[in-house]
DNA sequence: TTGACTTATATGTCTAGACATATAATCGTA
DNA sequence: TACGATTATATGTCTAGACATATAAGTCAA
């Protein structure tokens, strides 16, 4: 191991071991198993503190990369292939991210009690209640995506009143309310005549479904199902290890 | 912000205080934008060294929740919606986990020179060795999902004589190849009449479309397009923030 | 008002120790 | 041989300092 090898770009002796350790195990040279030297031996190597060498393996093992055992070690773990990150972006960001005219319509909106159906769909037992707002946006004049959303107004009583013909539900959710957690599920159908009309394919062309649900703190927020033509619109969730 | 909370089952310090800090966070009553409080203030606040304070705010940085200003603080993020970390199981794993009977079927096999469209799907200039592989995975004997993969043979060499009739590819490269980097799409398509008779449904029913790219230090390794019957299958993707 | 210079300060990294704790390995006993 | 107790050790957490560095804020001159 060279100590001192570009040392110049990588400014800080903690990140350059974990750099190190990382292309060890990135080309194979430790796969998956192997046993990679004590804090001690890494502290002797680097002439550095037992500290520093530790914020390198700690970071290493936050990430996935290497396994921490007491009295026994730190090891290379498997690759989990199965672990990706998905982005999925808010519409709006992601047409314009494409340099396209984004476009949004209010198709339906209805303030309610929540029904059977409703209950369900948000995971509450009490009937509260909720707004339903089916919309549209579009690229560059095109359909891009059909949207089926379910706000409960006792986790975010200010919905009532906002004006969803001007701002896109997500949005406006996104500036209104803390910290969230989600679930995303995603499937595929094909267009029944309504989402066809909607988006303006064919009957029994493909789509993607988006169905997310989201909550804070184990309250639901909204359930919310999108759903794009399967031929013109991909998700891409990239994973590095490491 | 009381300091002896649930003590008991919080047993260290850093990670009370990054708890304290998430759950205000979530609650909204530090809402984005929010500076909180400086390191030292925390000291006091805890009674403890600002190390102890700074690992609990650095690993918050590292999830996303705050973001860290030389001189000027710590501040609360706002949400990030569209990053979710999405799960793709290995296949045998994901249906021996659901308790049913993992079936594999190697339908076609074959070892060749790059062609164009091969190299254009690998993403590699040079027309080296690739094996091209068909096969079905299968629980309780219903097919499950069609693989159509291409392995580069110049990056993984021992894949041309792997036995691919008794092991999945997909298997075979997790237990062969170090660590990966991997780039997933998902689209949906309708079924065409060869994937109709393989996965046993409909022509023109829909099916979930994975494509994973995967390489190794800048070298393919292997690409794969995964089609599920989209009605019976579903992708779970799950954020949370911190 | 604007731009250049200075200063104060919060975070970033690091040290040389310490004790706690889980557990692999060893030893002793039934 | 099998099992229970002991010990050694690697990691986990923490301290009370230190200097480095980016930058917000203040100062001063053109």
């Amino acid at each position: 191991m060279s100590l001192a090898t570009d040392a110049a770009d990588q400014p800080t002796l903690y990140k350059r071991i974990r750099a190190d350790i990382e292309k060890r195990i990135l080309t194979g040279e430790w796969p998956p198993g192997h046993r990679i030297p004590f804090e001690h031996e890494l502290v002797a190597r680097y002439g550095c503190s037992r500290m520093t060498v530790n914020k390198a393996l700690s970071e290493l093992a936050q990430a996935g990369l290497i396994e921490r055992r007491r009295r026994a070690g730190s090891f290379v773990r498997r690759p989990q292939h199965q672990s990706a990150v998905l982005k999925i972006a808010d519409i709006r960001a992601e047409i314009t991210a494409l340099g396209r005219t984004y476009g949004y319509e209010l198709i339906h909106r209805k303030l309610r009690t929540a029904t059977t159906a409703d209950r369900d769909r948000l995971g509450v037992k009490k009937a509260g209640k909720v707004v339903a707002i089916t919309c549209r946006h579009s690229a560059d004049n095109v359909p891009f995506a059909v949207e089926d959303r379910l706000i409960d107004l006792s986790s975010v009583p200010n919905a009532a009143t906002a004006d969803f013909s001007r701002e896109p539900p997500g949005s406006w959710l996104l500036h209104h309310v803390p910290w969230t957690e989600a679930e995303h599920t995603i499937s595929a159908i094909v267009a029944d005549e309504r989402t066809a009309e909607t988006l303006d394919i064919a009957v029994g062309a493909p789509c993607l479904v988006i169905d997310r649900y989201t909550w804070r703190s184990a309250r639901t927020i909204t359930a919310v199902r999108l759903l794009y033509p399967g031929d013109s619109h991909r998700l891409v969730a990239r994973f590095k290890g490491g």
